[in-house]
Parts: structure tokens; C-alpha cells; sequence
DNA sequence: CGACTTTGACCGGCGC
DNA sequence: GCGCCGGTCAAAGTCG
């Protein structure tokens, strides 16, 4: 009874989030919120700026010839400026680099004296200015991923060795230069580059016995067999494929993505097909899943659910990986996901329960030197607990990335702009597993217009591979924060609009300048603020932005290399992170490459983003 | 007609 | 063992 009075509340007010929203009964109420999205989304300065900024000048000039000609000058222009900028952030990029890693490798050579990869250490630094050479910024500085390419060859040979000087990113990038990074891409990437084979591991030498070894089986399962949650694999139609999933007792490993959105379902790339619908108790919002239907068995599934303390936050949980090829907007989350569900698995086995929060010490042992932990207890806000998140799944390991702005408001000073993983100890009462959050609220959520793209995520991604791959011993409490680039909100379907609106607007810097702040929030300073515009944030620490700025000016392509980086800084030490330059460098990420025009990185993706992009949407 | 959503029923896990 | 609850199935309905 109970239930159905909610349903019928719940439908007219919340939604099902109907991807088609076409269908059934509630397809009117469905189709009346699309309109008004709709109608919203038009209304949204951001959105519609280009097309409005498009048709005022050929208004105002009744030679569209001309208009034309002087836009494109004024794109010429711009890129000319762009191009400058980017060379001066390559300059500052190289330089901080070389420092980053100065500060680092004292770090990792404490924590991680014994690693066989620390010999490499030395070569690590001409590793990484080659690479970074080559890819243009894409070297995230020491990332524990490298070490994965050559565990690839070495498979679970050495548990978590990270390698400092070794960019995660760009092996990603050269394993995936194709830019399909499906998720089951990632899996199987991750698996390639050891992440999960690794970790496993790892966790084992820093964890025996711990639960966090079923984690590890659990995820070796899957990185063997691509995720295949246990009851659906029972009865699901591709079926049959793991038997050991189905006894193994951990589940799945989920990532929730908080994000304020108006659309009934976030526009991550893929293709869903709602198989069911359900109150779940404790939310008076219809909680809807979705089956990916990108690849007939594809076992991924989502949850869709709004926020029922604030009913603009669609909170979406992903679990399991794609078996296929992913567009690449859906790459970025689905890449985001798995990287942070393979963190979340690989942290859940190594902390525990007892283990310090306190970020240093646990990681310092778990992770060779790589430590997110910024104890900065004043997030606690931010931080999600799996049964509040998603209610569904207490016994799920559950990460949480929040995109919303409040997280950000709340940052603290030193957090604020940056992305930065802290670990804390979840309260293991709370839920058998411990959660991570990642947030990437941006600063200011007045900027929302701004285009907000998963590419954002799939960089946090990167970083969370990273961060897994080295074994990322850290720990349940994780948090992302900053993320200019996400927007918080932006609408999924916003985001393939706003792509379209930025490469189109014929004021391209305008856009770009609206981007770049949006990243940047408050940012400061410098030239890049005065060229961006006068969006002011809000919330953001500009303090900690200091000389970041220049990386905000950073080539988006360039930027999704720093984050990792900037993670890894994170996890050497917090004090580092704090005076670092990484964070502001992280939050350049947040512009959406595949809205770029130009990439600096070789990253075949970017090219392509727009275009699957549109697709998709 | 195919693709998709809706929605009640069913199943299994978990706690008491 | 029972009931609750999350999650899924599948028939029915909708739409292009």
C-alpha cells in the first residue's frame, strides 16, 4: 500500500527516469518534464548561447558573409591566443612537473624502499619528459598504472609497484589510442595493466586474511570474466558465465555518481533499456534500472534515483563493466566507473576497518608511497554513506563521486578547486563495505551552463586507475573534489549540446573562456581569469588556486594527464598537495576535451568525442 | 512491427 | 522459518 500511494506520488513528481520517456503510463508525465527540460535547457544562457549568439550577429549584420568572415578571424584569433596559452601552461606544466617529482620521489622511495620497480625510479624522469614529450602533458608524473603496462608482461608479478616516473595515463592512452575505452575496455584494461590483477595482490601483501581479499578474488573474477553480478548472472540470459561470482559472497563493486540534473537519467554515452522500476525503502523516489543495451550481454546495469533529501540530485549508480566497445562519451564514465569501483575494491581490501584514515600512514604502507589522503575530516560532508547514497545496496562496496555543488561549498579551503583523494575510514558499521566519495562539485553551480562531459570523469578516471593500479591501498573514504569540470549539473544531454555549443559558438574563446572559469572557479588570478570572463564562483578556495591558475589554462588533453598526477601528488602527502600546483591542475581538467576543438595530446579521442558524442545524443 | 517502457510478480538474500 | 527488501523478469502496453 504503502509503496503504491508512493508510486503514484513519486511518479507524478519525480519521475521515472524513462530514457525514452516515451512509453507507458507515465510517458505523459515523462514527456511534460522532458518539454519543460527541454524548454529549460533552451533557456539556459550556456546552452543556447551559441545559437543565440550565431543568430544576434546575423541579425545585427545583415551580411552573414561578413559576419562570418569576422567570426572566423575572431576564432583565428582566438586560437592564435590559445596556442600561446598553451605553450606558456606546457612551459609551467614541464617545469611544475619536474618538481612534482623532485618532491615525490623522496616520498616513494620511503614508503616503497623495497620495490624492484624503484630502480626504475631513476629512469623515471627521462621516462616521463619523453613521454611527456610525446603526449603532450598527457604523464600524470608517477603514476602506479605504468607499472601495469609492464606488469602486463609480468602479470601479478610484483603487487603494487608503482612506478613513480611512470605515466598511467599514457599507457591508457597508447593501449587505448583507439579511444574505444569501453568499460569492459577498462576492465580489461585495468586487468592488462595489472590494475586488478594487481591489487589483488597487493592487498594481499599489505592485507592477508582481511575481507579485502574477497574483494581481491572478487575482482580478479571479474576482471576475468567481466562483471557479472551474481543474482543477474543466475538468471540473466548471458548467463552461465561465472559460476565462482555467483558464490562469492562479496558483491559488486558500485560507483554511484551524485550529480544535479534535471533530466530524468544522465547522458554517460551508453545506451540503456529500463528493465524495472521500484520504491526502495527509505526514498520516496522511484529508484529505476537500466541494463546497457550497447551489447546484448553487456552486464552492466545502472540505478537511476533522485535524492530524496534534494530532489535535483540524480543519483546514479553503475555496476559492472561493459563487455564492448564504448563510444567515447561513454568512455569517459564508463573508463570513471570502473576505474573508481577498481579503487574502491582494491581500497576496500587493503584498509580496514582499523586502519588509519589518516591517509598517510594507511596509504603510505598500502600504497608505495602513493597516498591520497588529505585527512581533512571537515569533508566528512561530503562523504556519502553507501546506504544514503544508495539505500539499495547496503552490502554493496559503493563509491560515490559527487558532482553536486554543495560538496564543494562545503570544501574545505585546502580542498576547494582541487581534486584531491582523501581516505578515511568509513565506518565499517555503516555497511560491511566501506565506501568511497569522489566529488567534483564545481565551485559555483550558477556555472552549471557550463558544459559538463564525462571526458571530465574519464580523467578522474585515469586518476582513479592510478591511484587503484598503485594499489591504492587508501582507503574507503575518497574524494574528488573540484572538478571545475564537471559542472556538477550539467545535464547528460546538456553535455553533448554544450560540446556542440563551444566548437560551434563562432566566439569560440568566449566559450572557451566560460569553460577554462568554470574550471578554474574562482580562479584567480591571472590572466586567464580576465580573458575568461567575469563568472565569479562562489565557493571556491581561491587560495589554493595561487599560481594553479596556469594550469587551468591547460590543454584539456593535457589536463586529464595532470589529474592523475595531481592524485598521486594527493597522495604523497597532503601537505604537497596543498602548496602543489597539481590540484588547480586537476581542476583544469574539468574542460571537456572532446568540446575542444584542438587537443594537445595525441589522444586519437578527442576528435572523435564530438562526433560519437553527438551521436549518441 | 519492432523497440522500448511499465509494472506486477517472482526470486533470493538478509535479519530477526 | 518468516517477513522485508532489493533486484529482476516478463507480459502488457505504448510509440514511431
Amino acid at each position: 500500500m504503502k509503496a503504491e500511494a508512493m508510486m503514484t506520488v513519486e511518479e507524478q513528481r519525480a519521475e521515472p527516469d524513462s530514457a525514452g520517456g516515451r512509453y507507458g503510463g507515465m510517458s505523459s508525465v515523462v514527456k511534460a518534464e522532458d518539454r519543460e527540460k527541454n524548454q529549460q535547457r533552451n533557456d539556459n544562457p550556456n546552452r543556447s548561447s551559441p545559437e543565440q549568439k550565431i543568430t544576434s550577429t546575423s541579425e545585427q549584420d545583415q551580411d552573414p558573409l561578413k559576419s562570418a568572415r569576422s567570426e572566423m578571424g575572431e576564432v583565428r584569433e582566438e586560437n592564435q591566443r590559445l596556442k600561446t596559452y598553451l605553450d606558456r601552461i606546457m612551459k609551467d606544466y614541464k617545469t611544475l612537473q619536474m618538481q612534482f617529482f623532485d618532491i615525490v620521489k623522496p616520498d616513494q622511495e620511503q614508503q616503497k624502499p623495497s620495490e624492484d620497480e624503484a630502480m626504475t625510479n631513476g629512469n623515471d624522469d627521462k621516462q616521463r619528459a619523453e613521454e611527456s614529450e610525446e603526449l603532450v602533458s598527457l604523464s600524470l608524473g608517477r603514476s602506479p598504472s605504468s607499472q601495469h603496462s609492464e606488469k602486463d608482461d609480468e602479470k601479478n608479478k610484483s603487487p603494487i609497484s608503482p612506478r613513480p616516473g611512470k605515466l598511467l595515463f599514457l599507457e591508457n592512452i597508447s593501449k587505448e589510442q583507439h579511444l574505444d575505452l569501453s568499460l569492459d575496455c577498462k576492465l580489461s584494461d585495468a586487468s592488462t595493466t595489472g590494475l586488478v590483477e594487481t591489487l589483488p595482490k597487493n592487498n594481499n601483501d599489505n592485507s592477508k586474511g582481511s575481507p579485502a581479499t574477497s574483494f581481491e578474488d572478487h575482482q580478479k573474477e571479474e576482471a576475468a570474466e567481466t562483471w557479472s553480478p551474481n543474482k543477474v548472472l543466475k538468471t540473466m540470459r548471458s548467463g552461465g558465465d561465472d559460476e565462482v561470482s555467483q558464490q562469492n559472497p562479496v558483491k559488486k563493486a558500485r560507483v554511484s555518481v551524485r550529480a544535479r540534473c534535471d533530466a530524468a537519467t544522465m547522458n554517460d554515452g551508453c545506451q540503456w533499456r529500463k528493465y524495472g522500476q521500484k520504491i526502495a525503502k527509505g526514498n520516496p523516489c522511484p529508484r529505476a534500472y537500466y541494463r546497457c543495451t550497447v551489447a546484448p550481454s553487456c552486464p552492466v546495469r545502472k540505478q537511476v534515483q533522485r535524492c530524496a533529501e534534494d530532489m535535483s540530485i540524480l543519483i546514479t549508480t553503475y555496476e559492472g563493466t561493459h563487455n564492448h566497445p564504448l563510444p567515447m562519451s561513454a568512455t569517459a564514465m564508463a573508463s570513471t566507473t570502473s576505474a573508481a569501483a577498481a579503487m574502491l575494491l582494491s581500497g576496500s581490501s587493503s584498509s580496514q576497518p582499523g586502519q588509519s584514515h589518516g591517509t598517510s600512514t594507511t596509504i603510505g604502507a598500502g600504497l608505495h608511497g602513493l597516498n591520497f589522503c588529505l585527512p581533512d575530516s571537515s569533508r566528512s560532508n561530503q562523504f556519502y554513506l553507501p546506504s544514503s547514497v544508495m539505500p539499495s545496496a547496503p552490502a554493496h562496496p559503493t563509491i560515490t563521486l559527487d558532482l553536486t555543488s554543495s560538496n564543494l561549498s562545503s570544501a574545505s579551503s585546502t580542498s576547494s578547486h582541487f581534486n584531491r583523494f582523501s581516505s578515511h575510514t568509513f565506518p565499517s558499521a555503516t555497511s560491511r563495505y566501506s565506501s568511497t566519495s569522489l566529488s567534483f562539485s564545481s565551485p559555483d553551480q550558477s556555472d552549471n551552463n557550463l558544459p559538463m562531459s564525462w571526458a571530465n570523469n574519464g580523467l578522474l578516471n585515469y586518476a582513479t586507475q592510478l591511484q587503484n593500479k598503485n594499489h591504492t591501498a587508501y582507503q574507503p573514504y575518497l574524494q574528488i573534489k573540484n572538478n571545475p569540470s564537471l559542472p556538477q549539473q550539467s545535464l547528460p544531454d546538456t553535455i553533448a549540446a554544450a560540446t556542440k555549443a563551444i566548437t560551434a559558438d563562432p566566439n569560440f574563446q568566449s566559450a572557451l573562456a566560460v569553460a577554462l572559469k568554470s574550471i578554474i572557479g574562482n580562479g584567480s588570478s591571472g590572466a586567464v581569469a580576465a580573458t575568461i570572463g567575469d563568472h565569479s564562483h562562489g565557493a571556491g578556495d581561491s587560495n589554493s588556486f595561487g599560481h594553479k591558475l596556469r594550469w587551468s589554462t591547460e590543454p584539456f588533453s593535457t589536463a586529464s594527464s595532470l589529474l592523475p598526477q595531481a592524485l598521486q601528488a594527493n597522495g604523497c602527502s597532503s601537505s604537497f598537495l596543498n602548496r602543489s600546483s597539481l590540484s588547480s591542475q586537476l581542476g583544469s581538467f574539468v574542460i571537456p576535451p572532446p568540446s575542444l576543438p584542438f587537443s594537445l595530446s595525441k589522444r586519437p579521442a578527442s576528435p572523435n568525442d564530438n562526433r560519437d558524442r553527438t551521436n549518441l545524443l
